[in-house]
DNA sequence: TTGAAAGCGCTAACAC
DNA sequence: GTGTTAGCGCTTTCAA
């Protein structure tokens, strides 16, 4: 196992050629303008084959000081969002060769800039970084960010126009699926909205808030309640809702995504309270494992594949120092209507 | 964009020291035979603060040869059961400071050839794969493993006992499952099995099997029903049974993972026939997202956890050339009963 | 306790 | 077309 690895030096030797050659092979310098005898070519490709050789990238990451490597760092990839972006991204770096490397920051912040450190330490391309909850490594990532081309994806830092991003635009989501609510006449409606630590939260709230304002309609009789993103926030939440006799003056709840969603339907059912008939629910992701639900669910589409190629692009982008038009890409979401509003 | 980055070597001049000494405050040489003054030990510490500087892997891969990076192939890290195999992988090699290079192989051998070199060119410390369908790597593979720590997971070769392998009791799952069915007095169980192109389903088929002869029941009216692994596979073939009448002949179905089971219950519902008053359904996997699903789905559990944990275990082994007892392991499985049997 | 120097395997500038 | 050689940044003898 402690085996020793066939170099170009021993390919050179085979070849009575030398290590120069053997590497202009390697890296097809022929199509780059140095040019190589045919012959030496094959003669060379054919030891490479009979030998097993395997090019060994520390020693060319060491003097080209390129990995073709991304890291990319998410809070979880049992999630399914980031366990999508995670696939997507992937999808995209394959083609041109860039390999992956994954991270869990499990959104604790020093987790996450010591994994930061461990992605330069390998001399990643570039970092493609789902920020952990709250706001404390922003600074560290403003030096990073100087270093090596950074991009964050799916939570920003609405107090820094320093990095480069990409977001589903949550106000936007937000905002269609309230007004749906509203216009259906739904203007009692429950806001089942997560922490407000995340960008994710707030902007959902402002998308919840501008609907109302621009129908013109009263946030008095509406609710937003604060809760952590899992399907019992939802189910405790409701059940409470219903136990206290407050949920009669309530249209609707919406959760801050699909789980929580769920859990709202679990326990409307427990409590054999109809939807739509007396209550209308919505989520918000489009969760792929949707279809597999019991109760088909409106939500709002964020288009992770896009969200992932756009990021990829932006990288690609940075690494080419290709101008960047702006710093906050927002991708389109798409409300997805169902029979949880009565669609 | 193209900083140079701070080396050992700045450090050494801003301290006076020497490069040697600087290497050595860095990897703790003195907790290691090679005793290091507190004075220069403090001084090239606060250097490196001050400057700093962050270590770089290839350099030290390239010396040291490794490079303590786990290369992670699996088929599409969009299936439930890799997504999970990946979290908790990570989880271990975290612990031990490990980095995951994922690697996707999309069930197609000559990708996942392309990505066994990829991740030796990188001077990963072993590799951990989930082959992909068939054994055209298998004679690859077995080179590769002479020369790297691989360990097989999920899938194996019977063929073969040259690979380490962590894999599920396939056999035993099915055996409990169609046992527990059997018992129940459904003798004419629908096994829709997937290809017969992995051990997977090879070993499920034993299992059914072997519970029938176990109880001395004939398979006579039973049926092997081949399929891929979709949710749609399971929907086709029940409507398939249903509309040809020939479901009347069945007491039980069963699919080879839980979306195959999801699409037989999706095919039962549109024809109303109850579940299970008027024939049992189970799935396999204990699929996490399966709480969230309509009908609470009798399955096996297949504790990729412990799987996971087994196959870090091996490689961590493997690397310290420990001895290790068995080529194959096997992952107890637990029958987990629901209402679709009727439980 | 510390330093000098020889690699590790590869790329790229320079020379022929 | 091809070879020589100086790095890339770090570890690790070997000496002192």
């Amino acid at each position: 196992m402690k085996k020793r690895y066939v170099t170009i030096e021993d390919i050179a030797k085979k070849t009575g050629k030398s290590i120069a050659t053997v590497s202009r092979v390697l890296n097809r310098s022929d199509k780059n303008g140095v040019p190589i005898s045919i012959k030496t070519k094959d003669h060379v490709l054919s030891a490479i084959k009979e030998l097993g050789y395997i090019p060994n990238y520390a020693a060319r990451t060491l003097s080209q000081r390129n990995s073709m490597a991304i890291g990319l760092i998410i809070p979880d990839i049992m999630q399914v969002y980031f366990n999508e972006l995670c696939y997507f991204i992937s999808k995209q770096a394959e083609k041109n060769n860039y390999n992956i490397i994954l991270s869990h920051s499990y959104e604790n912040s020093t987790v996450e800039a010591r994994e930061i450190e461990m992605l330069i330490s390998r001399r990643v391309d570039g970092i493609i970084l789902a920020p952990s909850m709250g706001e404390k490594n922003i600074e560290y990532l403003e030096t990073i960010q100087k270093q090596i081309p950074l991009v964050l994806i799916d939570r920003y830092f609405p107090s820094s126009d320093n990095f480069y991003s990409v977001t589903s635009n949550d106000i936007e989501g937000m905002y269609l699926l309230t007004k749906h609510l509203l216009k259906k006449g739904a203007h009692r409606i429950v806001f089942i909205s997560g922490t407000s630590e995340t960008s994710v939260s707030k902007e959902r709230i402002e998308g919840f808030t501008r609907a109302y304002n621009e129908l013109g309609v009263s946030m008095e009789k509406s609710k937003i309640i604060r809760s952590s993103y899992f399907q019992e926030d939802g189910f405790e939440i409701t059940k409470e809702l219903i136990t206290s006799g407050e949920i009669k003056s309530f249209d609707a709840i919406v959760g801050i995504n699909d789980y929580v969603a769920l859990g709202i339907i679990d326990a409307l059912d427990k409590y054999k309270i109809k939807i739509p008939d007396k209550i209308l629910i919505a989520g918000y992701g489009n969760n792929r494992y949707l279809k597999y639900f019991r109760t088909p669910l409106t939500t709002v589409d964020q288009n992770v594949e896009a969200i992932s190629k756009n990021a990829y692009d932006i990288f690609l982008k940075m690494k080419k120092s290709d101008k960047i038009v702006n710093h906050f890409h927002r991708v389109p979401v798409s409300l997805v209507k169902r029979a949880s509003t009565g669609d």
